[in-house]
DNA sequence: GTCTATACGGTGATAGAC
DNA sequence: GTCTATCACCGTATAGAC
């Protein structure tokens, strides 16, 4: 694809751990995790598979990893929306701060899960960083001050937070930029908010 | 999982191949492609792999007819929008009925795709049902009608086209029902339309 | 149509020289 | 740290009996 690696490049021993995980995040995201080996990454890299073996003891391994260098957003997020006030003007604010938490290089991240999706689901992830386990934490937190708690309030909820995997799922295959895809995400999340809290 | 196979079912020559299609989908929706093997949709089956391979050339062969069993749904939609008065309000009439053409047991393509969104892009889908060009070829058709045509205008249209692709997501992993999935993603729909159209 | 048996390739992973 | 060589395993797929 594009230059992950430059011509004659040596690389130090902590350079080349990075190094490693950029490529497998590249390929893991491109082609899917399954399908990428580790002879492909190597390859990428210059050098032979069993060098990526003295950097992470595997394959599971190097996509833990990938997993575990991402900061937890929810975390961050949870404990923020614990010290304001409980209103439902508060919805709006910890979503639209969710969103923006993914913002920049974040976006890889999310493109990676949005690519290999039932990955987050796997028992790999952290438990930090299991999809599913952290949306249902935060839309515990922000539900009860939807102004009607009802199911489908709910899920629109979920929808909501989920609105730069949306936008990026839209802008696959496209020729939209990074700042379009940020922009349409924040735009999408205020719209389905506002008709959310009315 | 669920009841895939019934007791002491024998099946007559169309049939398998039905079974096996309908055992495959949900396999491949519920743990991947690439990491359901063919012994695994035997085994639910009751049969050996081997015969697997009577009623399918092989591996990929199933997974083509099950894209080409879903019906083109995008084609129906160019038609019917063609017939219709050029206007803005076809845009929102159009996207209700893509939403709406996706409804019921239809989902079950839907949860597949969600689930193995890279299978979309690869060479394997028959073009007609490659997720990136059918969305193209319906932005091509509407975006024209938007009052405003603008880049992050084009790509909340492609989000609102994609809002039950968004619902399921959203609803992944939690206990809420088809119905709620559908009901979500009409509203979320609209809501995005009326913002976009106004 | 379904079975048993087998061929064949690629994968993740390890051992050990340098 | 990176290499070559090698392993065991599991995947898809085929051949041929019943």
């Amino acid at each position: 694809m594009n230059s992950l690696n430059t011509s004659a490049d040596r690389r130090s021993g902590v350079e080349t751990r990075a190094a490693i995980q950029r490529v497998a995040l590249e390929l893991f995201t491109a082609n899917g995790y399954e399908l990428t080996s580790m002879r492909e990454i190597a390859d990428v890299l210059g050098i032979k598979k069993a060098s990526l073996y003295y950097h992470f003891a595997g394959k599971e391994d190097i996509l833990r990893s990938l997993f575990e260098q991402r900061g937890n957003e929810a975390q961050e997020l949870l404990e923020w929306a614990a010290r304001q006030p409980q209103s439902p003007a508060l919805v709006e604010a910890a979503v639209l701060r969710w969103v923006d938490s993914f913002t920049g290089d974040k976006l890889r991240g999310i493109r990676f899960i949005s690519a290999n999706p039932l990955l987050g689901r796997s028992d790999i992830a952290p438990a930090g960083s299991r999809i599913g386990m952290t949306l249902i934490a935060i839309v515990d937190a922000l539900a009860p001050l939807l102004p009607h708690r009802t199911a489908p309030a709910e899920l629109q909820l979920r929808m909501a937070l989920l609105s730069i995997n949306a936008a990026i799922d839209a802008a696959s295959g496209t020729d939209f930029t990074d700042e379009q895809v940020i922009a349409a995400a924040r735009e999408h999340a205020a719209t389905v908010l506002a008709a959310l809290l009315a």
